[in-house]
RNA sequence: GGGGCCGUAGCUCAAUUGGUUAGAGUACCAGACUGUCGAUCUGGGGGUUGCGGGUUCAAGUCCCGUCGGCCUCGCCA
């Protein structure tokens, strides 16, 4: 077999004259009848390939036999091409090699698509086929970037005396959280180990034996429904630090970005990031993940609603509920329809329905001005900071739903108005969440991050008394409205430990029956620590301008969680089963 | 679990109100062609309209079911 001197991508015109043998993909040909010339791929790019009849009847035959995606291997001289000739579009494109011995080193079928960049495949034939649309340079170069950054995380987090350490994908099941996939145990029938939806619990395991700096690269597993942006298997930069408070853990992450930005894109970020307060991200952009690439926020106006004569506002306002709105400005030219597009849209979040007002010289313009006092439609417009022109839009209801509606509507109305500029990168911290929230459903509180999060040490002495006021030493980091990963100080006190899961409804045996290792462990000198963990695949997708994450995971299953490649999941042997205890209902 | 969109040639799509032989681009095959690079020109092959049932004189089109893909709400500590 002819071995590669070069890859296609490699020559230029210091090389001409020289011989050469290139090996790759038949990406193209062009048959001349005289002369053929073939585009010939690997990883590192596109070389043209020429064969002339002069150089031989039978290799001129042989060339002439080559279809798409032959694997060859070629030996010719490089030569510069003909005036006129060169393609200004490949770096390869001022020389070529003319073909003196060619290998047809496997023949392929005909593809089922062609293995262009260009080509328009729908994903379900993408994932069928993955190996060939892997083929295609783009998706080769978003494997290619994911694993720079991989490479990049390591070296960093080394160089700030982190350690990588493995821990186990086979684990014990932790009901608190996502539906965890199970893997039945042939030892202990009957028993199951758990696959993690995060490193949690063994990364604090780790602090507690002084491991002090932690990191993992690591798959994390999670059985709910899927999204663009949610895989069932997914890939989290985890990280834990032992002796630390909220700003160790940021700057950590903000060092981190820096030096990706500056390294893999090639821009300057500024540190330290904005922080902003739950309450205030809710407040003002009804999210907890805010796109702050711009304004448009949201204005309260509850109390001047109350006093309008709109009974939809009242009845509102009396379930306990808020009105509030934003300013879309200069769209009181809105048609009718497109008003109504915009009311079916908060629909779909829950809201019944959308108010509005055109904002004109005197005062509004709507079908319910009628019940707004001249006095309260100037009050209105002072709010919403209103000038003629503007178009004011008001959700009544109860306050989680407002804020879902809103949230969305603006940034809708952000991508309907051109506010979001694609080059720019906002960075946020989203700093003291709610420990606790009520769940209707279980009928008692339920941890917003996790149930080892630490409480702030001043809400902590009216944590029996009033959960639901307890903020949490959690944040989020966000980058333009996508949360990339979350943390928080940890609990290190068993005692403190032990009223959180009370408080969760978890009676002691429980607790020790489901924790009870983690219980033991922190007395035996665990240190203050945290941590935070990032999802890899979605920072990879937004470093690369991409809103979908299986375009940079190599082998994604579909939103019914199987993998068209593989047919996975699939049934298994009677004789598996009975191995394992277990019978089909 | 709820709502929505889609499934027609290898691929991406079209097909009027339900109406004659289901088309186009590309890919593929054959021929021609010595400077192309999304080659060009000429010709050709290619369809159980996802599957099953129903309505109708007549179904790619309407209805029911089912399978698959996508979006979305819930869910995702």
């Amino acid at each position: 077999m002819l071995k590669r001197t070069h890859t296609c991508g490699a020559l230029r015109k210091s090389e001409v004259g020289k011989e050469a043998t290139l090996t790759g993909w038949v990406a193209s040909r062009r048959d001349h009848g005289g002369l053929v010339f073939i585009d010939l791929r690997d990883r590192y790019g596109i070389t043209q390939v020429v064969f002339n009849p002069e150089y031989g009847k039978e290799l001129h035959e042989k060339a002439g036999e080559l279809r798409a995606e032959f694997v060859v291997a070629v030996k010719g001289e490089v030569r510069e091409r003909p005036p006129g000739t060169v393609n200004p579009r490949l770096p390869t494109g001022e020389i070529e090699v003319y073909a003196k011995e060619l290998n047809i080193l496997n023949r392929s079928e005909i593809p089922p698509f062609e293995v262009e960049d260009r080509a328009n495949v729908s994903l379900e034939h993408r994932l069928r086929y993955r190996y060939l649309d892997l083929r295609r340079p783009t998706m080769q170069h978003h494997l290619i970037f994911r694993h720079k950054l991989c490479q990049l995380i390591r070296q960093y987090l080394d160089s700030q005396g982190f350690v990588e350490v493995e821990t186990p994908f086979l684990t014990r099941s932790t009901p608190e959280g996502a539906r965890d996939y199970l893997v039945p145990s042939r030892m202990s029938h009957g028993a199951f180990y758990a696959l993690p939806q995060s490193p949690q619990l063994f990364k604090q395991l780790l602090m507690v034996s002084g491991m002090d700096r932690y990191f993992q690269i690591v798959r994390c597993f999670r059985d709910e429904d899927l999204r663009a942006t949610r895989q069932p298997e997914f890939t989290q930069l985890d990280m834990e630090m032992s002796f630390v408070e909220e700003e160790d853990v940021m700057a950590i992450i903000e060092g981190f970005m820096a030096e990706v930005f500056e390294k893999l894109l090639g821009k300057k970020i500024s540190l330290p990031f904005p922080k902003l307060s739950y309450q205030r991200a809710m407040e003002l952009y009804g999210s907890d993940a805010p796109d702050l690439r711009f304004g448009l926020t949201i204005k309260e106006i509850t109390d001047l609603a109350r006093e309008s004569e709109f009974r939809i506002f009242r009845e509102a306002i009396e379930r306990g509920g808020f009105v509030r709105g934003l300013n879309a400005q200069g769209c009181s030219t809105f048609s009718r329809k497109e008003i109504d597009e915009l009311t079916g849209f908060v629909g779909q979040h829950g809201a019944k329905g959308l108010a509005w007002f055109k904002v004109e010289d005197g005062g509004l313009s709507s079908p319910i001005t009628k019940f707004f006092g001249q006095g309260l439609q100037a009050a209105i417009k002072e709010r919403m900071e209103a000038r003629p022109g503007d178009l004011l839009l008001f959700v009544a209801d109860r306050e989680k739903i407002v804020h879902q509606s809103l949230s969305q509507l603006r940034l809708n109305l952000g991508r309907r108005l051109n506010l979001i500029n694609n080059e720019e990168y906002c960075f946020t911290w989203i700093t003291d969440f709610p420990l606790l929230e009520f769940d209707e459903t279980l009928g008692r509180y339920v941890s917003i991050h996790h149930p080892f999060t630490s409480p702030k040490l001043e809400d902590i002495p009216h944590l029996e008394e009033r959960p639901h006021e307890v903020r949490a030493r959690a944040y989020d980091i966000v980058l333009n409205g996508v949360e990339l990963g979350g943390g928080s100080i940890r609990i290190h006190d068993q005692a403190l430990q032990q009223r959180i899961f009370r408080l969760l409804g978890m009676d002691d045996e429980t607790a020790k029956k489901r924790f009870g290792f983690l219980l033991e462990a922190f007395k035996y000198g665990a240190p203050p620590h945290g941590g935070i963990a990032l999802g890899l695949d979605r920072v990879v997708a937004m470093l690369l301008g991409l809103d979908d994450i299986r375009e940079v995971i190599a082998f994604p299953k579909t939103q019914k969680a199987s993998c068209l490649l593989t047919e996975a999941p699939a049934e298994v042997d009677e004789q598996q089963l009975k191995e394992l205890g277990l019978k089909l209902l």
